[in-house]
DNA sequence: TTTGAGCCTCATTTTTTCTGACCCTAATAT
DNA sequence: ATATTAGGGTCAGAAAAAATGAGGCTCAAA
């Protein structure tokens, strides 16, 4: 036989991946974010990758990268193609694990919205496993191993209900409470992901009011100084109903803010019917 | 922000690769040859993946291995997608160096059919430089880091003429050789890969000859051997063209046997007209 | 039996990948 | 004009992943 084919050794897939995110994200900053490694290994990733084909990939400039035509021309094929390959993963995935199912979730509707929902859930479906993973911004699903995503957000798909907001507090504190202008006197709590709330609300309540007060970077704990008294907090419906319909936390005002954000729920892959994902997904969606 | 995600790090493309190869070419070996690794690599990445998943992708028997039901659900996705992979590096690296045209080829079509028209396709396309890499068995297009196949095949696709066979040998033997019988007492040589060639002339002939002598695994070999004098070879058409033009080599029957097989030049992917590529295919096409 | 194909194991080596610390540049904020 | 900041680049060292190579095992076919 003799003819020994000296394989030309094919691009390492790792870079190819790097490349595709710092592509797609428009930085390698992104792309290191997304595939959770330091921007330097993009760096590097890159620069082996512009080094074995010859011809540079991006345009380096101070304040940022830009693609250049031939990554232009070549990105949609490997975006197209890596996204392939995380839905076979998934695929993979359940089909190893069948009855588990993992959901992407805000910090703040795992704890307040998902949290009270699970023991209800388990007691229907027994034989499925749920795992949740708080994060603040929603996760690329054709990518990371989540099944289901449940974020605020304007697309209306697989909206749930609209987010509303309007005051909450303790009881004791509603007393105080008898109209808006009366928020001056007292502590507004607000989220720091959710600072225009005040402002919306008070606008539609078309209160003279400047609420202040201390700003949350995590809305649970927001909730949780509320219930003990600290002040009054703007309430997303779906975060305080729970602690509303425990007594916990009242809602002084009648005025409610409906917002152009919906609570929503999706997933990225078609799930077989009867499977755990979509068993809990339906469940989510009944039980809202 | 605090919330941290703990990254729940993905499957290594490296191994999800190994998987793939085993499970499309039914065994560990095949895929390490595929690949280019030790059988042990596979045999280690498999197992890695069946640990992190939790679930056994193949059945281990003892003469090799078998897909399991997750495993064969899982297939068609990951193969397509990394055939989506190739192909975009394909494209990748064509766009980055777009006058280089690779071509695989067996060697004897490398060097006794691809090699004597260089020159002159040289002439017509000075700009585009072409590699060629000899092996034996066609290349997989859509994963190996080449733009044209040129094999030997059943498939009629990129079919440039049928295979044709006839006996060969130096003019000065010709002379010994009135009749098909004549063959007996001359040896007669045979490539490797070609053993039924002699048989199935022979029965086309009608002769009833019984051709014995050397088997050479490089079909060069043999026909540098017939024109030294050595014997009579079978002369496959498109192999002997050249030699047969310059007379060093004559047919000293006029007796030729189409085979079943065609010379096949075929690409995967669609080439940009005007392409490196496209242009080499088309003119070796025109001038077969 | 013997042989051989195919896979497994494991210690060791090689290669790849990542980090961490520091430098550079340009646009924006002060 | 100065900070400041966002986005990259570089490099040496460290860590992790991948691959090797030598020996073993099992079963089927010769």
């Amino acid at each position: 036989m003799a003819v020994a084919p000296p394989r030309p050794k094919d691009l390492p897939l790792t870079a190819l991946r790097a490349f595709e995110a710092a592509a797609r994200l428009g930085g390698f900053a992104a792309a290191s974010q997304e595939l959770g490694v330091t921007p330097g290994a993009i760096t590097a990733h890159v620069k082996s990758l512009e080094a074995s084909l010859g011809a540079k990939l991006f345009e380096r400039t101070a304040r940022g990268v830009q693609l250049t035509a031939v990554g232009d021309a070549v990105l949609p094929g490997f975006t197209a193609a890596f996204d392939g390959l995380g839905l076979a993963v998934q695929t993979l995935r359940n089909e190893a694990a069948p009855s588990t199912v993992h959901i992407a979730a805000l910090p703040s509707l795992a704890q307040l919205w998902l949290s009270p929902r699970l023991p209800a859930l388990r007691a229907v479906a027994p034989d499925i496993s749920i795992s949740i993973t708080a994060m603040e911004t929603p996760p690329n699903l054709k990518r990371a191993p989540y099944d289901l995503s449940l974020f605020y957000g304007d697309d209306p798909r697989g909206a749930l209900a609209r987010d509303v907001i309007f005051p909450v507090c303790a009881p004791a504190m509603a007393a105080k409470l008898k109209s808006p202008e009366d928020l001056s006197h007292v502590l507004c709590l607000s989220d720091s992901t959710w600072t225009d709330d005040w402002t919306i609300w008070s606008r539609a309540a078309q209160a003279d009011v400047k609420p202040r007060g201390p700003v949350f970077s995590l809305y649970t704990l927001a909730v949780e100084e509320t219930v003990n008294g600290a002040g009054v907090l703007m309430g997303h419906e779906a975060l305080v109903a729970s602690h509303l319909a425990s007594g916990e936390l009242v809602a002084p005002f009648d005025l409610k803010v409906q917002l152009g954000t919906s609570l929503r729920l999706w997933s990225q892959r078609h799930f077989k019917s009867g499977s755990a994902a979509s068993r809990v997904m339906q469940w989510l969606q009944e039980n809202n």
